[in-house]
RNA sequence: GCCCCCAUCGUCCAGCGGCCUAGGACGCCUGCCUUUCACGCAGGUAACACGGGUUCGAAUCCCGUUGGGGGUGCCA
């Protein structure tokens, strides 16, 4: 039987790399068995159409290269089976009316001493149906329902924990309880991949793929949690976990599901970072693990980085071109002032030291703005030029031969090296610093050969004043 | 409160009863390389939550404790 597997989230805007992880599974699943994978839009509540969010699902999934065979289906579309379904839960007394809100319910609860929650209080009301009704399910009162999870082994629910949960709202939509069972059903879906935190709906879902004779039931399996720092669920209020966010700081898309194939699941030869089709190969989903796992921007990062170094320069240069300008960063210039030859020229050191593609205007700014900043509070300033020795003598030197010198890089890196020697100290950072505004960077020479001289005088200057 | 899940270095993963004086990766630290910073290379740091069983033998199996998390909606 071919396996059929089913990326199903709720539209909530923007994806979230928790949900990215779970359609990465589902789809490390169907890829390595061969199977199909379907994406259904679960947005049985009204509140959740809206067309944009449907592109924000979408869209991340194939930026990372999550592939499906059928779909997108909309549960809102289906609706009509999902109200078939309900009817005939309530003709085979399976499902009643019930006209309590859920305050009522609890001050029922309260009055009788019972914890909070729905106790059947209309099951044998033989309510009719009218604009204020719920449907509910008539949960078993004793007995037990048992998940076989691949991930978790065997779950027990016992049925009395279980209230007479709402199957179809006052407004006549279903709920996605029954929208799941019927549309698993339906789609012949045979494997039900999703976080844990959808564990404890299962046993409702059970309930009613046997109330509606739907035969054998879907395997389950419920992937650890993705969290924060503080071990909390990813939140989309909490947390930075927009998708697309990453991938606009200039995180690779393959970087992104390396790293996310990482979480809760890992090659059982150590090799972490690798390509796609090997992931595929080695996955299973009986080795997924059952802890939650901490997403690490931190190892994140690193892996990017292995990503970025691993690109043909070309490949990064054309990757780059939409953060070259620094926008949306604390350096930034204008458009004119930037020169595609001179990135090309110092692409390949710039490659080798960026984590993202967002970072890469710390590494050129200098070349394409007109005044650098001194960051005097940083650890890599104040070593350089606080505590440097014959810094204001070195900047004097400087200041004087480069009026002169002959404006290419190897004039220039001669002047400041007989500056050192002369002076006995070392020239080359105080150097750098004039000229970059910092100690650290790519091969000073080539792009300097590129400023204006004057310019340059006047960053000299400028830190000359400053020591 | 009730129900469910989980528990190996700070973090992610390996370990599926003997190969474990617990392995890899990130991070951090040290050194080498280097006229900066990186990259690279070589080292180092650091964990089986606790208590009982079972067994000749337990990180691995069972029970309990503790801790963490999820759910508890006319959201999904």
């Amino acid at each position: 039987m071919t396996t059929r597997v089913r990326f199903a989230p709720a539209p909530t805007g923007f994806l979230h790399v928790g949900s990215a992880r779970s359609a990465l599974f589902n789809w490390l699943y169907a890829q390595s068995t061969n199977g199909e994978m379907i994406l259904r839009i679960e947005d049985t509540d009204a509140a959740l159409r809206k067309p944009e969010f449907i592109d924000a699902i979408v869209k991340p999934l194939q930026t990372l290269g999550i592939t499906w065979d059928e779909g997108p289906y909309y549960q809102s579309q289906r609706q009509q089976f999902h109200v078939e379904a309900v009817e005939q839960l309530v003709e085979s007394g399976h499902a009643y009316f019930c006209n309590l809100t859920r305050e009522q319910a609890d001050e029922l609860a309260a009055e009788a001493g019972l914890p909070a929650g729905y106790h059947g209080w209309s099951r044998d009301k033989g309510l009719a149906d009218s604009a204020e009704c719920v449907v509910r399910f008539k949960t078993p009162d004793e007995g037990e329902i048992v998940i076989h999870d691949v991930i978790r082994g065997d779950v027990t629910f016992s049925c009395a924990d279980l209230e007479d949960f709402v199957i179809r709202r006052s407004d006549g939509s279903p709920t996605f309880l029954v929208a799941n069972a019927v549309d698993d059903a339906d789609m012949n879906i045979t494997h039900v991949i999703r976080g844990e935190d959808l564990l404890n709906t299962t046993p409702k879902v059970m309930l009613l793929w046997d109330a509606l004779d739907f035969g054998e039931p879907p395997t389950y399996a419920h992937l650890p949690l993705l969290v924060n720092e503080k071990r909390k669920k990813l939140s989309k209020r909490r947390d930075d976990v927009s998708l697309m966010d990453f991938l606009a700081q200039g995180y690779l898309p393959e970087a992104m599901i390396n790293h996310l194939a990482l979480l809760g699941w890992g090659p059982p030869d150590d090799v972490e970072i690798r390509p796609i089709a090997e992931i595929i190969e080695l996955f299973k989903l009986e080795n997924v693990n059952k802890g939650s796992a901490f997403f690490d921007v931190t190892k994140l990062n690193h892996i990017n980085g292995e990503y970025i170094r691993a690109l043909p320069v070309e490949d990064f240069i054309d990757m780059a071109e939409p953060f070259v300008y620094g926008i949306d960063t604390e350096i930034s210039w204008d458009k004119d002032n930037y020169d595609a030859a001179v990135f090309a020229m110092v692409a390949a050191d710039v490659q080798q030291r960026v984590d993202t593609l967002a970072e890469i205007p710390r590494f050129i700014g200098w070349i394409f703005t007109k005044d650098v900043e001194f960051d005097v509070e940083s650890k890599g300033f104040k070593k350089a030029i606080i505590k440097g020795k014959m810094v204001p003598e070195i900047l004097d030197a400087m200041a004087e031969r480069f009026a002169t010198v002959e404006w290419n890089a190897e004039a220039m890196n001669a002047a400041v090296s007989a500056i050192g020697d002369e002076l006995g100290a070392r020239s080359q950072v105080p150097a750098r610093v004039a000229i970059t505004g910092t100690n650290a960077g790519i091969p000073l020479w080539d792009a300097a050969a590129t400023i204006d001289r004057q310019i340059v005088l006047d960053r000299i200057a400028a830190l000359r004043s400053l020591v």
